[in-house]
Formats: structure tokens, C-alpha cells, sequence
DNA sequence: TTTCAAAAAGCAAACGTTTGCGTAAAATTT
DNA sequence: AAATTTTACGCAAACGTTTGCTTTTTGAAA
């Protein structure tokens, strides 16, 4: 960035001071007269003076720069926690720079050196699909630079954490299609390496078996990705079972409007046919026909969370906070596609 | 980020060589030694060494941070956007920092200061509704930073643009619209001081005159905001017309959505008593039923294209590249919601 | 008037690189 | 064998701040 920038030289020259009273001065330093401040701030008003960060940042040894990973912006869930994180950092006087891993370990191990050159003050991070050994972070505790996971955390690793609860959720939602009546219940699963979504099968289990209902491994089907067609490819195949289900839940909402969209196609209803639910209560969840029940995963509120404690924790480095974990709560959103009669039998 | 960080000194000490050798050779510099060169990578391997990018930036007077200002990260079509922006610049090393207007004039000045004491290499932005003068973003022509305004931009002030033909895919849906035999048509419209949504307007006034259809102001709803609750209400404001249209081409996808529901409310039949129409194709288009003929507005591409041409422009300062402006060819995406046999009076 | 403390400001080093210029040794040419 | 070029590296300043320590100035106490 050339062009005539103006530096604290350049004011330190026109009022004959030392730079070093100039930087005091902008400061406010209590050393510093009062008169002397203010002509320092007017001059460097009128000047046109701007802080430079990168000299600050090196002389300080510290940058006020947060880096956020994420598996892809684009996914809605994803840019309601950027947008969270932006929120709060931007208050608190931090910068956020993104980067998306594309789920990719490769690209994943690649950020991890480029925040580690960019000297960022914290992370905040949601681990990449392919991860399952988090080594290339555990750089970051001996440089003691904080970080924080979200939703897709690592249990082998010290560092704070920000999730829901996905077993609670997945069994409150699973206890949901029970209490209105279904009894085969079948689930659409996410990438079982993943821990989130293993949570989430089991949260489904253990609702099943709390109510006495058999848990039937045909009655599971494990997507890669939980997407849409994934969703509807799995529903398709669910219909073809001797036995059909008669209610869905589905790890996410892209694969439970998948689902939805196919069983409707196969002329089934929705819900008395089959009951649907969803997870994470995305947008489109309401605009589904019929709408989307779900649970809201509280993406935005996650966002603010994750960058509260991360700053929490670069502010007060000497207080060496032990890494902490933090589980938000889950809203289960009752919507069309759930809601039929209680069935008591 | 303190702790034991390891530096181009430290190796210089541990091989008796001077710190510019060590400099030199690991920018693999043709005047040092090539066994010189591989000791000193050798080593600096060995040790951990990360270069400092803070330290380098500020000696060369230059980062390699691209600064992007949008109104809200959470909005499918700006996380597009970013996406695409993120995507090239990884490529080409450089990194995204990110800021939200929150469409407020306010916070946009703001960002434009904190971009100016970061030292971005260069800038990417969408102006915040409220922006009506960009007087804010002036100083980075004095300081030589380039600027890449995408989607919502500036005509008074010397930058480059990558935007879509707004005049000619409005023009293009209403021609669609009519071709499928709408002669009453309807137009949602967005806040008319933003130029993209004038130039929505302009082209549907265009389509309507070149086939002598009158242009009526009645049918025209003007939103502040493009939601989709603005959709609903302005369908619902159409529907009470003593002449009921018989298309409504909305001046994005949410609104579109929100019209499609409150026209299905009604009980009329979609595309055959009214046929609509959106803009952007957002993925919730292909899930509403009928599935939404729309605008390929083409985000991700326009986050790219962004990217390159910013970039461009950095490396390339010395040409002094004039400001460019590109204009993205869009695609009609022809669905359901106006699938109607063509007539042809 | 001398003494001393407080207030206000300056000196200079440091942060970790990069880079123009200088120089010694080695290799090449006359 | 001397002169010249090439190769390989070192010196030191610079980037724009921040900050521990020192110095000067001012006003009050002795």
C-alpha cells in the first residue's frame, strides 16, 4: 500500500517532538500533556493519519487477526457461524480472515501453516470431513495461540469447543416422531467417522430402546454427505423395503427435503404416511411443502459463542484459562411434516 | 503469538551465516550457493521455522490481504461470492478477510479505516443499501489500492466492477413471461435507489413496450428490503388488483417464493393462472413447487472473476491498469412456475 | 536560593524481514 | 602471472510502531 501514506514520523517531524511522544500521544498516554495530545490528534486528523497495524502488530508481537476454517462458506450453517463470529469480532475490535478447507485433511494442514505465518491471535475452527487426527493443530498450543472448535470438534486435542448436544437432539427429535404415532422409524445418517453424526444415530437409537422399539440396522441409511440427492436417493430406497417406515428422521435438512421431495413423488403422504423431520431448521425448512420439523442448531448464536470465547481467551493469556466447553441448547421446531394425531395405542 | 518461536536469526546463528544468506536462500535467491541453499531449508525444517508474514509485510510495504465488504455473509448469494473469492485467492496466496456492512453506511466507513490501517493489498466490495456516496472508498484511489466492486456498485468513482446485465435478464424474464402468453404482467421490485434494481425494472418496462403490452404502475410493488415476507405481501397487494396479473416477475428468489406461497394460499394455480418468475437461482428454487423459473445470476463465478481481477491489478500495479469493467452473461432457467403452453395469439 | 519530586518529553532499541551495495574468495580470461 | 569476472556471502539500513529508561522542564517544598 504506497502512496504518500502518513506515518508517526511525519507528524513527529512537523511538531517537532519525538516519535515517541507522537505514539503517546495517540495513545492517550497519561505522560503526555493534555494540550500536546490534542494538537497531536488534530494534526493527525488533518493529516490524514493512519495507524499501521503491520508495524504495530509486529512491534507488539501479536495481531488482532482471528482465523476462522471452515469446511465451505457456502453452506448455510457455516456462513450463519461466520456471520456470528464477524459480529462479535468486529465489536471487539478484531479482524476475521476465512478459509475453507473443502473437507479436504490436505488443504486443512496447509491453513493451519498459513494462519501460523500470518501470526493470527486466535482460531476458530470446524474440522474438515477427511480429519481425524487433529496433530497439525496441536502446533498451535505450543505457540500458545488459542483455539476453538465448533461442531465438528477433536476429542484428542486441548482446546475449547463449542456444540450442541447432537445425541439429546437427535433423541428428543427421534421421541417427537414416536410421541405422534410412528413406530418404524427410519434414519437418514450422516458419515459415521464423524462424531457429530455418529451422536446423532445414537441419540436415535437410544429413543428407540427407550420406548421399547426395536432398532433395525435396515432401517439406517449412512450417506457420505448429506445431500439433497442423497437424501432423496436414500428415501427411494427406504421405500423399497418390505416393511415401510413411517416416519424419517434425517441427519440434516438438505437430506430431509431430499427425502420429502421423494416421497411425495412416490405418492405417499406427508405426514401421514410417513412423518419427516429434519436438523439444523435451515431456511428452506420453512418453505418446504410440508414445512420442515427440525432442530434448530442455533448456527448464528454458535458463531458469537465460539468468537467470545476465543477472544476471552487471547485477552487474558496470562490467566491461562484451561480450555472449556461449551454446549448450546437445542430448540426442536415442530412443522408440518411431523404433525399429525397423537397415536396412544 | 508469542512462545518459542524460531527465526530467520536463529538459524542464521545456528549456521554462521548472516541473516540476508538465510533470507536469500530460502527465496531460493540464484546468488547463494545451491548447497547453501538446501542446508538452510534443511534447517529451517528441522527447527520448525515459519516465516513471519507480518515482519515481510511491513518491510515490503505490502500485504497479501484482500479486504471483502459485504452487506451480510449470511445471504446465499454473498456466501457464494465469498466462496468464489476465497477459492482464487487461496490459489494465488493471498488471504480473505471479511466484513459486514449490515447494508449501513456507517459500518461501511468504518470498514473502509480498518481496511486503510490493515494495509490491504486490495478490496472487494458490494455497496450497503444505504450507500449512496462512495466518497468513503475515494481514499484508496490516492493510496493506490485497488478496487473491485461486484454486484451493487458505484458509477462515481474510478474502480473496477464486475457485475451481471441487470437491464438485459430482466428484459429477457418478461420476454420469457410473455412468450408463454402473460399479457397482464406484475413486477415485485426492490429499493429503487439501488441501481441493479432500477435497471430490474427498466428491463421489464423494455420487454413490456417492445411488445406493445402498456406498461401499468399499479402493477408494480415496490419492496425496501426483497424478503420473502415483502414477497407474500406484495402478491397478496396483486392479487387484490380489480385486474388480476397473469405473471409477476420478481426482482429476486425470495420474494418470488414468498409470492408463490401466497398465490398458492389463494388457491389460484401456478404457472397456469399466474406464472412466476424470480431472479438469482438460489438452490431454494428447485425445492418450492412449482420449482422457480429464475436468473443463473452466477455468484460463485462472480466471486471469482472479482478475485481475478483484483489480483491482477495488484500484481500488476506498475501498468497501472485502467479500471475495468466486466459484465457476467447470465442464464434463464426455465422451471415450472412458468411451464405453460406457449400461446401464440 | 537550593532541593526535590512530579510532569512532560526524548533516546534508542526492538519486532523479523528484505534488499542495495560492498567485498572476499574462487574461477576465468588474457 | 596478472587482470578480470563470477560466485557467494556479509553489512547495515529500512519498514512504522512501541516501550523501558533517561533527560529536561516545571513547580512546589525546604
Amino acid at each position: 500500500m504506497p502512496g504518500a501514506r502518513v506515518t508517526i514520523k511525519d507528524l513527529a517531524k512537523r511538531m517537532n517532538l519525538s516519535v515517541s511522544t507522537i505514539s503517546r500521544a495517540l495513545h492517550n498516554h497519561p505522560s503526555i500533556g493534555a494540550e500536546t495530545t490534542r494538537e497531536v490528534w488534530q494534526l493527525a486528523k488533518q493529516l490524514g493519519y493512519f495507524p499501521n497495524s503491520v508495524a504495530s502488530n509486529l512491534r507488539r508481537r501479536k495481531t488482532n487477526m482471528i482465523g476462522v476454517i471452515v469446511p465451505r462458506i457456502d453452506i448455510t450453517f457455516h456462513s450463519y457461524v461466520i456471520s456470528g463470529v464477524e459480529e462479535i469480532a468486529y465489536k471487539m475490535g478484531y479482524n476475521v480472515t476465512i478459509y475453507q478447507s473443502r473437507d479436504s485433511l490436505e488443504r486443512e494442514i496447509a491453513i493451519t501453516s498459513i494462519l501460523q505465518t500470518n501470526m493470527v491471535a486466535g482460531i476458530i475452527a470446524c474440522l474438515a470431513l477427511e480429519t481425524q487426527n487433529c496433530s497439525h493443530f496441536s502446533r498451535f498450543n505450543s505457540l500458545r495461540v488459542p483455539l476453538v472448535f465448533y461442531d465438528r470438534v477433536s476429542n484428542d486435542l486441548e482446546a475449547s469447543k463449542v456444540i450442541i448436544d447432537d445425541f439429546d437432539a437427535a433423541s428428543r427429535v427421534t421421541q417427537h416422531l414416536i410421541d405422534t404415532g410412528c413406530r418404524k422409524i427410519a434414519h437418514i445418517a450422516g458419515c459415521q467417522t464423524t462424531s457429530i453424526f455418529a451422536s446423532r444415530l445414537e441419540g436415535y437409537k437410544a429413543a428407540l430402546l427407550r420406548n421399547n422399539l426395536a432398532f433395525d440396522p435396515a432401517m439406517v441409511y449412512c450417506t457420505s454427505n448429506l445431500t439433497y440427492e442423497e437424501g432423496a436417493k436414500g428415501a427411494r430406497k427406504l421405500l423399497k423395503l418390505p416393511e415401510l417406515p413411517d416416519g424419517i428422521f434425517c441427519a440434516n435438512d438438505y437430506t430431509a427435503i431430499g427425502a420429502i421431495q421423494a416421497i411425495k413423488k412416490a405418492n405417499l403422504k406427508i405426514p401421514d404416511d410417513i412423518a419427516v423431520a429434519g436438523f439444523s431448521n435451515y431456511p428452506v425448512s420453512t418453505i418446504i411443502e410440508p414445512a420442515l420439523t427440525t432442530i434448530d442448531d442455533r448456527a448464528f448464536e454458535m458463531g458469537k459463542t465460539a468468537a467470545r470465547m476465543l477472544i476471552r481467551q487471547i485477552e487474558e493469556r496470562d490467566a491461562n484459562i484451561a480450555s472449556e466447553t461449551v454446549v448450546l441448547r437445542t430448540d426442536l421446531i415442530i412443522r408440518e411434516s411431523t404433525r399429525r394425531e397423537p397415536v396412544r395405542p
